[in-house]
DNA sequence: GAATTACATTGATGGCCGTCAACAATGCGG
DNA sequence: CCGCATTGTTGACGGCCATCAATGTAATTC
């Protein structure tokens, strides 16, 4: 007797490579058993895939809250009210991460692709309608958001706790790890971002996220590869270093 | 003809108040209407209400999660790795909200009562178990979450931002807009907890929560009411700080 | 109510980081 | 290939906040 394969979603996705977005569903939902040939089938009739170019505002703070999105490709930052002349970005999304859930029905957070975007849309009214026809669906759902509120806490420890050079280590670490996660060595970080950017994310100028580079750099603990690429020489280290 | 009551749930509660606690799954569930006679008692019969003293650890960063939780009465703070000298808070729970929803099998930070607490507990199994039997509830519960998320995202502009009065000037807002959405009208937030505590989840030390209590004073924002109180006197003035 | 403990305030000092400014390097378009 | 715009680096300075220390005040215990 055959084993089914453990992931029934993987035949939609066969089934209609075309239409682009083959692994999204999959992340999000990542005890895919859950969900059968027609549920998949349903949700790649409802997802829109779209294009972001560098800078485009993806959805916009205070907006009627009409669309839930997956990241498939660069990344895009999560930015509160970007008014006052600062820009504080309080997220990081990249492949997979979930946006646009809100609880109440505006955005409350604007999403701004930092690099070329690529994501799955789907409108949440029928979002909302597949989650209720589909209850297997609500456990990953509410995984994936808690694992969201799991990462702004370590978030929120850094902005509180860390100096710069510690918060520079920290996040390198925490790129790192996602990137193994995802198959790759990370022994090399792209930033795909500017020091600004890092910056206002990490809460620290411009100026000293180019000084905690330098510092890190110098304490041999990595090498700054070009403009955009950091090489970690010293992973313990860093790691050791992202506790300050 | 008469209108049905709208909220079923008042039933259940009505019929069994003597076993305690019975707002907080109003306060979850808020949309109550999609709660029947049933589910109430069902989800009265799971829940077990408990007392918390003071400083006492009400769940465990990494123990394995078992149980779902309500705060109903007290405040808590949740708390991320409290070894290495630091003891950052990432957040602070009150009347009506969640915790221990984890995106693992353990818990994520800790939660220790600042006040004295009530809450109401539930087996994370029974929960799940309900929430598969009764998917009407899934929407309720994303939206509780995705609340947390939120606040999350105000809570890192704060410790990204603002400098240390303002962070203070817009905790006290916050906690007095959440006053007045329980009812009351605010003008007097009571801190409930030590300058140490409110430092640590500010991110600033003990001395400076003083200071910046102080100052708020000296602008004639607040006014300092014994040890534990603190009177607003200028609203709008205090939110205008709080953007500093 | 006195003693003790916990908590809060105030001051002095130093370090980290924001800001301003100048300059360098990179990348883009012509 | 050149010039311009964007991005990154480095330095100087000042302000904010952590830390240490001393004192003051409230709460708790006996």
């Amino acid at each position: 007797m055959k084993h089914l394969p453990r992931c029934t979603i993987d035949y939609a996705v066969e089934a209609s490579r075309e239409t682009g977005c083959p692994d999204c569903l999959k992340k999000t939902f990542e005890s895919c058993d859950h969900i059968d040939l027609p549920t998949a089938l349903k949700l790649r009739e409802l997802q829109r895939q779209k294009s972001f170019e560098k800078r485009a505002i993806i959805q916009n703070e205070g907006d009627t809250a009409t669309t839930i999105g997956i990241v498939t490709t660069g990344m895009a930052a999560v930015v509160k009210h970007p008014e006052d002349g600062k820009r504080p970005i309080v997220g990081i999304l990249s492949n997979g991460d979930l946006f646009g859930i809100s609880p109440r029905d505006e955005y409350f957070a604007s999403v701004e692709a930092i690099t070329h975007v690529e994501a799955c849309l789907f409108p949440k009214a029928d979002f909302d309608a597949l989650i209720a026809s589909h209850p297997q669906l609500a456990p990953d759902l509410l995984k994936a958001v808690s694992h969201e509120l799991a990462e702004a806490a370590n978030h929120t420890v850094l902005l509180g706790q860390l100096t710069s050079s510690g918060r520079i280590a920290a996040y390198l670490c925490e790129r790192a790890e996602r990137l193994r996660s995802e198959g790759l060595d990370g022994k090399t970080v792209t930033l795909e971002m500017t020091r600004s950017d890092l910056g206002d994310y990490l809460g620290i100028s411009m100026e000293h996220v180019s000084r905690a580079l330098g510092y890190l750099a110098g304490e041999g603990l990595i090498r700054i590869v070009g403009r955009r690429n950091v090489e970690i020489l010293d992973l313990s280290g860093l790691q050791e270093a992202g506790r300050r």
